[in-house]
DNA sequence: CTACGTTTTGCACACGATGCAAACACGAAG
DNA sequence: CTTCGTGTTTGCATCGTGTGCAAAACGTAG
């Protein structure tokens, strides 16, 4: 059995009370008796049993990060960024996975709880229906911070990303270079994520304030930004005629998998097919070629959502507040850089 | 406030008792007491509490999983699958990360206990001194598996990776192929791990067995296993001569940072030098020159490490199990392929 | 010696759920 | 009608800490 409270205040022949007071870092304890406490603290190799503490003052200590998968490399990169905030005020982090499930996703929105062994969680959806978050999502009792999205209003304690400006930003150095038939992947093909649909909008608006036309073939669909469904994405690309001569990609992963779709074609990038991604993910930096991409500041983005997440469970009332984290366009050698 | 079991037994007329019967599944309940409490339970949105369930029960449904760092795509892809084998059989996984850090590794070991928000650990340690372990490792109260090493003896439940065979594998094939100068990236500069000193180990019997003779100069250490140690070792390789025709690397982002090298310094892969990795990282499926690799079959490695865990939780007192993972060479461009 | 402020203590209770064993109901067997 | 047994329901104690309150013990200054 583990040593408790009264086995250490029965060894140092004193009160429960003052061994709590002790460990608890009250200020009305003499020295000579918070040195004989310890001492009986040490001996005995105390430590306070987390639960029995978390019981009684409703605090775990512990953040939940959900995420789609945390082998996708923006997620695990966020995921060290927020395992490193959180830790640096005291929290520790469990991971959970949605794996691109909308049940799974609304049940863990569910299960968001001061009931559960964490104190509040942070989200990184994709199902941004307003409706599940009004029904399950952030309440006093349920603190919540989303990510990555930015549509909510001031409903929801936020770390937004301005993906319709990340959007003309890439799209607009496509155009920069003088590519005229710039193609997109990662729009999405049947449900309406708000990522996607916004960074189609700033596709849309940078081809128009160049004054391209938009060919509606060139916009392809990604379910799941991964390296497979960037390399198909891009296969079919290159079918079209007349092929692109530019993709913007709507994740940093896509684009991996669509510059080698190039190559296996006989082509090259950035010379026939310049390629540009979001999220800048270590990969992208050697790769070949490099990755030109919006990068988007992970360690911004885990620090302030922390931030909010811990405000959150200390001030349950508090007005909701979003932040947009910054984005900027890192130019590399797959767009000629 | 939370509705309480008490809560609900006052609104079905019932004791609390039999409340927690109904909500734990026992049996000798009658079917229309059954659906009473049932009922309340759904009026007011009752949910067990887990905190106060863990304090009475000593189970949290919660696992530690302790990596040096989320973000390095072997650990990322091994918690993706630690995280679904655990939920298969009904735990969580908090993630803690050591950062390279010898004392931090020290301090999660020795909060490995069950006084904790955690039921167990799964350790995957880069300092694997027995001392250390022996002092504040394994013991009933402190349900600990290790990952990835190979030298423990039986005394600990561990899941281990045949790394001097491994490295026999990936060297042996590199001879296969004609090289003769053949180097080795991710030796350790001071420190004595494991993983690499059976690497070395393996790269050192490859070599005699094809009776190659070994220059102290191609050993190169590497001190995170990074791209960009990766990188630096592999220009620190290119000015010595004679220059390898091969290398070894003991990562698979050791390799990505070698093959970006070795273009950099306008050498081509395979053909002025051939590159090996470990670990099949998915990076590795989609880089120019896609890369050959040792497989080590993450999912199984997850599985194994979460069954030998639960396994210790529920029988503390069981012998130790040690699991060697297999590994396969996968050949792809990076050594002509 | 008294008065007052500081330490320390004891006690009861709360947190929410569950293990244990006793109590209860009810039909069947004697 | 009692007894037994099976099945159902309940009361109580407990898990380990934290907290509020009141009182006791202690030390110091007046």
């Amino acid at each position: 059995m583990a040593v408790t409270l009264r086995d250490v205040a029965e060894r140092a022949q004193v009160s429960v009370r003052t061994v709590s007071n002790v460990v608890s870092g009250y200020e009305h304890v003499s020295p000579q008796m918070r040195e004989r406490v310890n001492r009986a603290i040490r001996d005995m190799d105390y430590r306070p049993n987390q639960v029995a503490r978390t019981l009684r003052t409703g605090r775990t200590g512990m953040l939940a990060l959900v995420v789609p998968e945390i082998d996708v490399p923006y997620f695990s990169e966020l995921a060290r960024e927020v395992i490193e905030a959180a830790s640096e005020v005291g929290y520790r982090v469990m991971i959970d996975q949605t794996g691109h499930d909308h049940d799974r996703e609304r049940e863990l929105l569910l299960g968001n709880d001061r009931s559960m062994l964490f104190d509040g969680m942070l989200f990184s959806p994709l199902v941004t229906k307003s409706e599940l978050l009004d029904m399950h999502g952030a309440t006093p009792e349920r603190p919540l911070v989303l990510l990555g999205e930015h549509e909510f209003d001031g409903r929801y304690d936020h770390v937004a990303i301005d993906n319709v400006q990340a959007a003309r930003d890439a799209v607009g150095h496509l155009v920069a270079l003088g590519r005229t038939r710039i193609a997109a992947i990662g729009t999405q093909p049947l449900e309406e994520y708000a990522t996607p649909l916004q960074r189609t909008a700033g596709y849309e608006r940078a081809l128009a304030d160049a004054g391209l036309d938009r060919d509606p073939r060139h916009s392809t669909p990604a379910a799941h930004y991964s390296r497979e469904d960037g390399y198909a994405a891009m296969r079919r690309l290159l079918e079209s005629t007349p092929r692109p001569d530019a993709v913007f990609c709507y994740s940093d992963l896509l684009a991996v998998g669509a510059v080698r779709a190039v190559f296996d074609a006989g082509l090259r990038v950035p010379q026939d097919v310049a390629v540009v991604g979001v999220d800048d993910i270590a990969e992208g930096r050697y790769s070949r070629p490099s990755l030109t991409t919006v990068s988007l500041d992970a360690p911004l983005i885990a620090r302030e959502a922390v931030r909010l997440l811990t405000r959150r469970i200390e001030h349950p009332e508090a007005a909701a507040e979003e932040v947009v984290a910054p984005h900027r366009l890192i130019v590399r050698e797959s767009t000629g850089g």
